[in-house]
DNA sequence: CTAGGGTTAG
């Protein structure tokens, strides 16, 4: 980009006076078409009031191509918006901020950089508000050397005392991590402003600062919802979803009314926490206060129950909402795919192209995955051979992960090698971990070791390849190397991510690790499982010990078995609910083949419904079966 | 005669 010029005026070859239409019947016009365009509601519309301002003579006009393009901007028809803007002769500072903004807001903030560096090179002179947006672009990019040159241009024409222009400086310098800068800017503001102090804790979370976003909202005095909202999304985002959800409660305790985008964040915290009663509660409340159930509160209402395991109660709220837009589907076509209702999320997807909507990439993540889980290769493949053909979309490495993952667990190892090799994309860790994990199945161990060693060297290796190598291993009984891989991978100082699980209770969630012995109840929890080994030894239930990971003693390789996270969090479950209920787990790993087994006649003796949200998926299980059809 | 303060889903 070149260094922009301050400009002096802008010259219009055509005074908006000389009008060809009589002086009254063009005013009147003008109006009718102001009032129209007000009204308008779509690109249909708005095509027959252009064609009427051609023929009154109106199409050069400022003020109603700036109303146009704003339209086009609030519409995302940001293509349409370009088309129009190339039509106009001399377009003013206002329209090319409409542009630009309309740029902004389709997520092409570097055509809005350009469209201003234009416009600088028209000589026409910026005013606050180019500049409030192109800040805003540059913020957006990470454009930090443009965003200098700009805030330059803003000192010369003295606009940075502005506060618009200020509020973006501020929030271009934060979100490129200039704090120095952004927080001199916002040293300079009039204390107690919420909004620059939203902003100012907002760039801190981007970038991860979390205790100093937190300093800031602290200081702040009048907080009001946005503000409470952003930290509750901070802590969200940075994965401590107890700190957003006791601030949640600290916000209605000082009265401040949550608005959908609280709402939005709170589900989300509830979903990755597994809390569904919280969730439930969060629902209650959106009917309770008025709380519109828009596109987002939808999604993320969907999200949340089939998260938190309950795929019925995010089906009442996908039918309850009428209108629904490609994310709608999306959450609900995710949330079948993840139950393992394969046939179902696949048809969702017919539904929902029939509808007319055009799926976005993020669909075909669900639906592929509902293939994957389904062991639907067949259509599997067709399905990822439409995405180019009949929507234009590239497959990512997402979509090629569900594809290893789908080839290689039916077994079609071989095939799966071609796959990969034909690839547009790089494989990352996750898609030689599926290979890696169907060789394990498939009990392929030569091949295992291949794919091991490509993460390793290509230190893509995370503790999940480690772990997995030496389970291939040790399931062809190679104990010693299990355990050299186990030792290098302590060597190479990556951890193994611990399992845990956790289960709801009363409005509270309880966590437990490995063999945990920290919960209040611990003697009742393992008095209940070693009562339950008894019945489930007599009903034929041997542990599978070629599952530990350690070569240790017969006797103890049980035990360490029988002290899996997910045992103890279903074993609480069981003494602290009412009989017949639900037991609803969530845990961080995959649940290994003995917990299965195991959970499987659990769920027979004690006649319960048990659910089981794994690392991938849920496992539903009832009646000695499982909804994975132990396939997973 | 033209004009947003910040926070949002999969």
């Amino acid at each position: 980009m070149g260094v922009f010029i301050v400009a002096v005026t802008n010259t219009n070859p055509f005074p908006p006076n000389l009008n060809l239409n009589s002086k009254n019947g063009g005013s009147h016009d003008r109006k009718q078409l102001i009032s129209r365009l007000h009204k308008c509601r779509n690109i249909n519309q708005l095509a027959q009031i252009q064609a009427k301002m051609i023929r009154n003579g109106h199409e050069q006009d400022p003020f109603l191509l700036f109303e146009v393009l704003r339209l086009c901007s609030n519409w995302n028809s940001i293509d349409y918006a370009s088309k129009i803007f190339e039509h106009i002769k001399n377009p003013n500072v206002f329209l090319y901020t409409a542009l630009i903004d309309g740029h902004i807001s389709s997520g092409s903030c570097l055509h809005g950089i350009r469209l201003y560096s234009r416009m600088v090179d028209e000589s026409i002179k910026s005013d606050p508000y180019v500049i409030a947006s192109v800040l805003k672009a540059c913020g957006f990019e990470l454009a930090l050397k443009e965003g200098r040159v700009v805030h330059g241009s803003a000192l010369k024409m003295q606009l940075d005392s502005n506060r618009s222009v200020r509020l973006r400086l501020m929030e271009f310098y934060g979100r490129c991590g200039a704090f120095k800068d952004a927080q001199q800017v916002f040293d300079e503001m009039p204390q107690g402003d919420v909004v620059a102090s939203t902003i100012m804790l907002s760039c801190c979370i981007i970038h991860g600062l979390i205790d100093k976003a937190f300093a800031i909202f602290t200081q702040v005095s009048a907080r009001d919802t946005v503000c409470w909202t952003a930290m509750i999304d901070g802590f969200v985002r940075n994965g401590e979803m107890n700190r957003a959800l006791r601030l949640f409660m600290k916000m209605q305790g000082e009265a401040v009314r949550p608005n959908e985008v609280t709402v939005v964040c709170v589900l989300s915290a509830c979903s990755q926490l597994g809390a569904l009663e919280l969730g439930r509660w969060v629902h209650s409340y959106v009917g309770k206060y008025k709380i519109k159930l828009n596109h987002f509160v939808g999604s993320a209402l969907i999200s949340m129950y089939s998260r938190c395991g309950s795929l019925e109660e995010a089906q009442e709220v996908f039918v309850e909402m009428t209108d629904r837009d490609v994310i709608t589907y999306n959450s609900m076509i995710v949330g079948l795919a993840m139950h393992g209702k394969s046939r179902e999320a696949i048809e969702l997807f017919q539904a929902m192209v029939k509808q007319g909507l055009r799926p976005s990439s993020i669909t075909f993540v669900g639906v592929l995955n509902a293939c994957s889980h389904g062991g639907l290769v067949d259509l599997g493949f067709k399905i990822f051979d439409s995405m180019v053909k009949d929507y234009n979309i590239e497959p990512q490495i997402e979509h090629y992960g569900c594809m290893v993952d789908l080839i290689s667990r039916m077994g079609h190892l071989e095939e799966a090698c071609n796959f990969i090799r034909r690839m547009k994309v790089a494989p990352d860790h996750i898609v030689w971990g599926s290979l890696l994990n169907a060789c394990k199945i498939h009990g392929n161990l030569k091949l295992g070791v291949q794919v091991a060693k490509i993460l390793v060297d290509g230190g893509i290796a995370d503790s999940g390849t480690y772990i997995l190598l030496s389970n291939v291993l040790a399931s062809s009984g190679k104990w010693e190397e299990a355990a050299m891989v186990r030792a290098k991978m302590r060597h190479s100082g990556i951890l193994k991510e611990p399992g845990c699980s956790s289960i709801e209770v009363k409005n509270e969630i309880h966590e437990f690790l490995l063999g945990d012995l920290r919960h209040p109840q611990k003697e009742e929890i393992y008095k209940k499982l070693d009562k339950l080994n008894i019945i489930l030894r007599s009903e034929g239930y041997s542990p599978a010990t070629e599952e530990v990971l350690q070569d240790i003693e017969e006797g103890e390789k049980e035990w360490a078995l029988a002290i899996h996270s997910e045992r103890l969090a279903i074993c609480y479950g069981l003494i602290t609910t009412e009989p017949g209920s639900t037991i609803r787990v969530m845990k961080n790993l995959r649940v290994c083949n003995d917990c299965h087994s195991m959970i499987k006649l659990i769920a027979k003796i004690t006649k319960r419904k048990i659910v089981v949200r794994d690392r991938n998926r849920f496992h539903h299980f009832e009646d000695g079966s499982c909804s994975c059809g132990d396939y997973w």
